[in-house]
DNA sequence: CATGAATGAGGCTTCATTCAT
DNA sequence: GATGAATGAAGCCTCATTCAT
């Protein structure tokens, strides 16, 4: 072999990109300046990349798949009544997408390279799976706890995670946009809200033990 | 074409310019795309805006001045309860904007910019500016139905209002992302769990008119 | 309009390119060398040519028409016996190719490019369209010397003409490699020899009234 | 493999370099390419090779090298009248590049090579070093013949010898542009006329003893 | 005022060459 | 000696912007 033929390389790219990308996003990225963040010359790049558009869905791609990971890993540990699971996986996924920011802006140019790229519709698949996930977990708690009668049969399971999903998600673009926003605070309100507007309707006692707060 | 001094020359610009960065994206539109839809010289686009960026940012506030005053008409033509109100808003600014979801891209191309644009301040004090605005319309209705008894005064109006907000914005990006993706379904099963989670707790009775669909 | 729009502009770049792809090759020259041979921007090239092989491909059509059109004028313009009229249009084809071997050099890159280019089928039919050009004019020019009895009606008009065009091309070629060559010479004696061959063989009366030499 | 140390290594590298270089030529070779035609790293390579040029021009005389060896081989082999040796040769001659149409574009990409390359001298040399060899060998033909009186005298055989040369070239050029074109045929018409054209004048009587054809 | 031909800075990418293993 | 991962110089081309007409 030659050189060290690092095989951590691959993945030291990738996360220097990610960084790129996020501070800079995708058209104003430069490639020097990632072969830079990286530590190794321009041509390295294109070893383990074709090109800038695949360098960047590589990134992207890796950071869904880290996300859905996340979401399972969170997911499986849940515990408790169902609005102690709903609140602790908000939280969860709130705190942990808070705490990277950055990345966020880097979701925000793959939604703007799917309106624009060619690639768009690979984008699109790809952005529809993870969602697609992230509806099944929160849709499968619903349900269950809709078995268990903790939450009312009328509620509509699909719906209702698709629209939890997005909240999580557009809170979360407002305090990128403005950090001062208080998107945690935000999001514990509307769970409290939404969890209330979702326990059986017949009986007014609290399904779950937690009072809300 | 040196003669038709067209008073409208900027709007037309304006215009034309919207439509393609909506289709194209900010990075990908071409200022002779601008011109040619525009039906005017390159050259001219200069005439009305100094730069690239500088027509991207005018399109940009047209069209949260064109959507902030879209929102104030709707509020203003709200009637009945707070059940009533919320769920005729929601369903006005859901479908106001699925009909113009191409310009949704649009909206993305905004918060992409934003993430790398020396501009980024003055791009992020607008989109504040927007959501502020539109939080505030819908924590004035919480707030107005807390102060009648129609919502519990526990609720966190702006923090819902936020969250209800982010939830449209999300819903729609889901339905640009994925044509067959029901916006309007989601929102109305949704609204129907948040207006329900904000009922006052200590009556049963349904405070608004309408039984939930 | 804007600027000048000088009509010429596209000539002068054509020119500039053909001096400079003759002296530096294909893929030694560079597209900032033509901007600079033709005193224009490196982006005006750009405005007339699509690509760099686009330019180069266009610099040999243009070539291969002022050379059709050339040899066109010179079989208009021959007079007298046949072999008066083949030395003739040797010599006029010899020496006006001896006065340009620098442009010469661009006919071998373009049959360089020919072998390696993906539109080497194109460039190949435009050879081939040349040569055949050629041919027909000598061909027939043989032909109608047959008919007149000038030459052996044995004689392979077709063939003939297509050696002693190759001749031509290829005296032409030694001559740029070694300057010290002497092309016109060598044509000379050779056309003497052809000439004589292709006389009719039953007689040995010179037919053509000027004797070789 | 870095075991093997083949002694013919340097062989199968030039003969790799060949093929590659006679398929997509100089500029569009790839010493990746070389080396996995030769089955070799790309930096073996360079133990044998100070550089793609000199690779190249090492191909390039190794091919020059065979050819004049071919050449006298064939002409030494020669027998019968002029004519006859005359034909024989060009028949050899043409046929045995016929066969290899494929490596004349190597020998295209070496005029072309020649024309931008700073070791161009160098080509040069190699180039008329072959020519002359060729000139020499069909000279003498010619010279024997006239000292033999089967040649008129007046035949400049040095000019002659270069024309019959190039048109061999040409003839071959022509056929790798057009594989239609018969070049055998062509070369043979054509030779006929030469040597007829080349018989002493004061007789009619047919010198050689092989009639044409 | 309007135009569009001209411009050139700067990006992505290729590929010959090096050199640690 | 052999290798191929790493490198970076250098080229083609794009496109926002200018400015003579």
């Amino acid at each position: 072999m030659a050189r060290k033929a690092d095989p951590n390389r691959k993945k030291t790219i990738l996360e220097a990109a990610g960084r790129v990308f996020a501070r800079k996003g995708y058209a104003a990225a430069r490639m020097i300046e990632v072969a830079e963040a990286a530590a190794v010359g321009k041509g390295t790049i294109y070893e383990y990349f074709r090109s800038k558009e695949e360098l960047f869905f590589a990134v992207f791609e890796e950071m869904m798949h880290e996300a859905g990971a996340s979401i399972s890993r969170m997911a499986r540990e849940l515990d408790g009544p169902f609005g102690q699971r709903m609140k602790t996986l908000s939280d969860n996924i709130i705190q942990s997408w808070l705490g990277q920011l950055d990345t966020y802006a880097l979701v925000m140019e793959f939604w703007s390279a799917t309106a624009s790229s060619p690639g768009r519709e690979h984008f699109k698949a790809v952005f529809q799976n993870g969602y697609g996930h992230l509806r099944t977990v929160v849709g499968e708690l619903i349900r269950a706890a809709q078995a268990e009668g903790e939450v009312s049969a009328d509620s509509d399971a699909h719906g209702v995670a698709s629209a939890m999903i997005g909240t999580w998600d557009a809170l979360l673009l407002q305090a990128w946009i403005d950090p001062s926003f208080d998107a945690l605070a935000a999001s514990r309100s509307f769970m409290e809200v939404v969890i209330r507007g979702m326990r059986p309707v017949e009986n007014g006692i609290e399904p779950t033990g937690t009072p809300s707060r």
